[in-house]
DNA sequence: ATGCCTAACCCCGTTAGA
């Protein structure tokens, strides 16, 4: 079962970009982030010709996840924080296995009141993630998670210090979700590999140059984590033409 | 140097992204 997140940067701007690359990779399940839509302008009947289950949590121009599925999928929550006016999140069951699709707060700028409020939802994400663990419910987690977890997933990590990306306060709340017992399925199958991001900035000739971070990320509970075959970033779809400033990551169970 | 790009919304310049 391919398993795939890929931050799309408006769904109504990528579509064809995303129903060429999943015909073409045959993915199984797609989590999206960054509709910047509400659902009734989601391309629902293109998902759906191509025999796609679709759970949409979408937003006026800002933030919106989805999950496209060829299994059918049993929705559990939409959201973390209680009251949350952000669509932010999405936890699901599809196949027996609990799939939590998140596009975490970006957090910039540090001073600004965006940055407690990453902290927070990520904080809220941890008790969730804690909870499941305690319960022994075998999952995994993908998405933009808006962390650049180490110097080597950094192009240049004296230009990154200090971001809400790449600070302190950033590491700690990674380091407490993998501590809860989780897996990094990208780092189980590439442990040291450097210069693989899944984010390219559009300026400043960053693409051309390699000049990335890598912030989109799957983290397995450990019976998933026992299960996976494959983990890798798929930079094509970041050279196309009109591209998503983020390219997708896929995991293999 | 929060900048050199992109997308949404519509006050077609401002806000947001990372």
């Amino acid at each position: 079962m391919k398993i795939a997140s890929w931050n799309v940067n408006s769904i109504k701007a990528r579509k064809d970009h995303v129903l060429k690359w999943l015909d073409d990779t045959q993915t199984d399940i797609l989590f999206m982030q960054e509709l910047k839509g509400v659902e009734d302008n989601f391309p629902k009947s293109d998902f759906e010709d191509r025999e796609y289950h679709l759970t949409i949590n979408g937003q006026k121009t800002y933030n919106g996840v989805a999950i496209a599925s060829k299994y059918p999928i049993t929705v559990i929550s939409d959201e973390i924080l209680e009251g949350d006016e952000q669509a932010r999140f999405l936890d699901v069951e599809i196949n027996g296995i609990r799939m939590i699709n998140v596009y975490c707060p970006n957090g910039n700028p540090v001073d600004s009141e965006k940055y407690p409020y990453k902290l927070n939802w990520t904080k809220k994400l941890i008790y969730h993630l804690n909870s499941l663990f305690q319960k022994q419910i075998p999952f995994l987690i993908g998405g933009d998670f808006n962390i650049i977890p180490m110097d080597i997933d950094c192009h240049d990590p004296q230009a990154w210090k200090g971001d809400a990306l790449f600070r302190q306060e950033s590491w700690d709340l990674w380091r407490t979700m993998k501590n809860i017992g989780l897996y990094d399925a990208y780092r189980m199958i590439h442990p040291y590999e450097a210069d693989c991001y899944s984010f390219w900035d559009y300026q400043a000739g960053a693409w051309p140059q390699n000049k990335g971070i890598r912030i989109d990320h799957f983290l397995l509970s450990p019976e998933i984590a026992d299960r996976l075959q494959d983990c890798h970033i798929d930079r094509t779809p970041r050279g196309w033409e009109k591209a998503s400033d983020h390219t997708p990551i896929i995991i293999e169970i």
